[in-house]
DNA sequence: CCCTAACTAGACCGATGAGTCCAGCTTAAA
DNA sequence: TTTAAGCTGGACTCATCGGTCTAGTTAGGG
């Protein structure tokens, strides 16, 4: 997984060393399944775009399904460990709390809001009926996620920072407040939000969490 | 008078009426747009489900896209109506606040949980690369609905129940807290959740909301 | 330097589905 | 009863696309 990170560049990337044409496909079925939803998405058009003659998808992944599934882990591999690097930080070292967790709502927002996280929501929501387990994957990412920053709040709490009785709750509404705004802000994640927005949603969703989590002042 | 003359149809609806083969098309197309997606629905299955000819289905909509277009504003519709309907009764009688305000929280997430509701959105989801202008009428819905719900909490902050600075934001706020666990628990809108569910999920975010917006008690 | 496995370009098949057309039937209204 | 508009079923056209196949090309390991 330590893989180099280079992105193979769009059009005539004559990338031709034959390893990690793979790859290349994976990107290009990306950014094709998710412009076009999958039933519209030729697999010639994901050749076109990998580089790649049609028949060499099909070498590296049995059918169109295949490809489409591997493409979800892939990329949910990739959100997971931006999300959880993001809650990481996440740690009390003594600071103001409400700019701690300013910082970390708006890295949220920005892996939230990131065009790969976006598409991969909506690519989700078209084809999940169709294909169930693609919502396991995901969900599981969330899962996760939530979780993680559930152990972080509870930490919080047990120093005396939050006031909260159940931790997973919390988090839960902590992303709740961050999700919502955001995603009416980018009408549902078709359009990008400059981090000045993102900036003000993370403030306002802050200041109310802490408004309802802040430690009796007394 | 004559109710069901013929049994010869494949008769499933025999509506023999002529009216409103209109609402049985939309109808048809909804399910059958919601289980399949736009791409995969098929005309004829539309057709067969609305128990009505093809041709008649290219009669009243020109082609299928605007039986996509005319199906989205006939729900879209339905669904503000709905959603009015429960922030209305959102109004100071005087009563404890919080039981009111649970109230409305768990009326508005049967409208979100809703089947037709849900499968709107995941259309919509889908869609909504392809044919952008669906986005402009459910957001449109959307907004309406939290513009009078922050009418609602405006009020109520100035009779004094409330203490809030921006309803606009903390309506945004209290959908985002009712929203986002439902979402959670129906695993996207893919799968029912029970109503005493929905009322947990109603009293967590309206707990958490008047700890955050609850007047100051001095 | 050659052999093999991966790759390429493109033809090809079969299925599916949008949209059209038509000939005949049903019903509301004149 | 007549008429016209709507409806029916089904055949038909045409385009698209998943997946296969083939024949020739490329590149790297031994």
């Amino acid at each position: 997984m330590a893989e180099a990170v280079t992105l193979a560049g769009k059009g005539l990337s004559r990338g031709r060393g034959r390893i990690d044409k793979r790859r290349a496909i994976l990107d290009a079925a990306f950014g094709v399944f998710s412009r076009e939803g999958y039933a519209q998405a030729g697999v010639d058009a994901i050749a076109a775009e990998a580089g790649v003659a049609k028949a060499t998808v099909y070498n590296h992944f049995g059918d169109k399904e295949t490809l489409l599934r591997e493409t979800f882990a892939a990329l949910a591999d990739s959100a997971l460990e931006q999300n959880l690097a993001v809650v990481e930080r996440l740690a009390d070292q003594g600071g103001d709390l409400r700019t701690l967790l300013e910082d970390v709502a708006f890295r949220l927002l920005q892996c939230h809001c990131d065009d790969r996280s976006r598409a991969l929501r909506r690519l989700l929501s078209a084809e999940m009926t169709r294909f169930p387990d693609l919502l396991d994957t995901v969900q599981g990412v969330s899962d996760r996620v939530t979780e993680s920053l559930a152990d972080r709040l509870a930490r919080l709490a047990l120093a005396g920072r939050l006031s909260l009785t159940d931790p997973l709750v919390a988090a839960e509404q902590f992303s709740a407040l961050l999700g919502g705004p955001a995603d009416k802000r980018s009408r549902l994640g078709t359009r990008p939000v400059p981090d000045t927005e993102l900036r003000e949603v993370a403030r306002a969703a802050v200041d109310t969490f802490l408004k309802a989590f802040a430690p009796a002042p007394a």
